[in-house]
DNA sequence: CAGTAGATATTGGTTAACCAATTATTAAGT
DNA sequence: ACTTAATAATTGGTTAACCAATATCTACTG
């Protein structure tokens, strides 16, 4: 017999396989916040997985914030109760991978907020740091380079000044997907961008002169582009 | 001399060490979208941190979106260019752990827009979820229980019927800590609750007919007296 | 000289042995 | 009988050896 190496979707499915064993076990046990959940050897033996294999399900658990590992002591049930922990637990195994249509939708909503919040709290620090990704995606523009790069660090200069450290966190998420679609479909090109230099002037200015209600307006109207080619490729 | 375990703090330094590692070989090598990185094992000896360290920092990276590993053929660089890879590496240096505000901030973001969608692309599955999590809800408050959980089950079924796989994602991530804030602070007593059972109603039979409008109109009220309690306390 | 087949080295991934901290159990002492 | 000290077992974390697929080099053939 051959021993074939797992693809990365059979090791999904070997983990979400582990998850909904844990969430069994939690439910057989009636375990609530603070138990201690069996050993990972134990788990490892009783799901007939390797210890890795459990190592991993527990991290992506613990990512999710539904369960605690301490060190030589056990991994715990996190201070969810269980009706909470089965839902979440479910809905992570349903999960799928975004399309890039939710992905535009996710970012224009949490730009037009970040945008906002950038205006009321950007401190002169934050300011240098957007200026200086302007003046690069402008550089790259007038070059007649491709900016797409240039042109999503700006956007994340803006999601930094927002100082709101979960939207920063989910717009890194979003990023290099977006940017890998955007250079593959031509969202940006040339003339566009020109157009981009001016948008971005007025939302850096819209900022600088802390209006949030025209740092909104200006992104709309840079988004109002964006949406065009998205919904038509 | 005593060895002692590392901390989780002092863990994650390593892990930022390696990364600026990893940025500045990417700079020093000139290393372009698909290049390849050095292996795992030159890079531990390199940066003098074991390969476990390595492999956990290639793993964080791919989960940005800025590398991608292939089994017996190396780490490689993704389709993002030299610029942007610097910029969002920076990014993830600096992230630091989201404040409680924070995470509010971006849930009620999140949540005016999936209940808004919700009433769009809501199927009949969606509903009947949606149903279960209100009822469970509304019979946990009438028996005078804490009702915390049930009450963030009904929202995810929101996000669920958003048909937005990334905002589902985001909402999942937030809401562990949500709870466990709400636990300890009480932001949700039991007169708000008995509230509470009249708001998510409107809410679901706003996005029952459809009427998106009117859904996120009920979902900010809903939201008016979470933000009294939230800062206040 | 080009091309190909085979051997060798290298790669990310996996596994099992090992580690020190913790926890449970036992034994001893008062 | 209770407390405490010592020991054994268990735990998550770490490490190094191992694996098979891949990439690279070598030698031979036409």
């Amino acid at each position: 017999m051959k021993l074939e190496i797992l693809t990365k979707t059979e090791n999904l499915n070997v983990q979400k396989h582990i998850i909904a064993g844990i969430r069994d076990l939690i439910n057989l046990k009636n375990l609530e916040p603070g138990d201690k959940l069996p050993s990972e050897r134990m788990l490892s033996e009783k799901l007939e997985v390797s210890r890795g294999n459990i190592r991993d399900a527990i991290q992506k658990l613990e990512f999710y914030g539904l369960l605690k590992s301490i060190p030589q002591s056990g991994t715990f049930v996190a201070n969810i109760g269980v009706i909470a922990m089965n839902g979440m637990i479910d809905d992570i195994l349903r999960l799928e991978e975004p399309e890039f249509k939710s992905l535009v939708e996710t970012r224009i909503l949490l730009e037009l907020k970040t945008v906002r919040l950038a205006a009321l709290r950007r401190t002169d620090e934050d300011l240098d740091e957007m200026k200086a990704a302007l003046d690069a995606f402008s550089k790259k523009v007038l070059n007649k380079e491709d900016a797409v790069q240039e042109d999503l660090l700006f956007h994340l200069a803006i999601a930094k000044a927002s100082g709101n450290s979960s939207m920063n966190t989910f717009m890194l998420i979003i990023t290099p997907e977006i940017i890998t679609n955007f250079e593959k479909y031509h969202v940006c090109d040339k003339d566009l961008a020109q157009k981009g230099i001016k948008e971005h002037e007025a939302i850096f200015k819209a900022i600088k002169n802390k209006d949030p209600q025209l740092a909104k307006k200006k992104m709309k109207e840079h988004f109002k582009e964006l949406y065009k080619y998205c919904y038509n490729v």
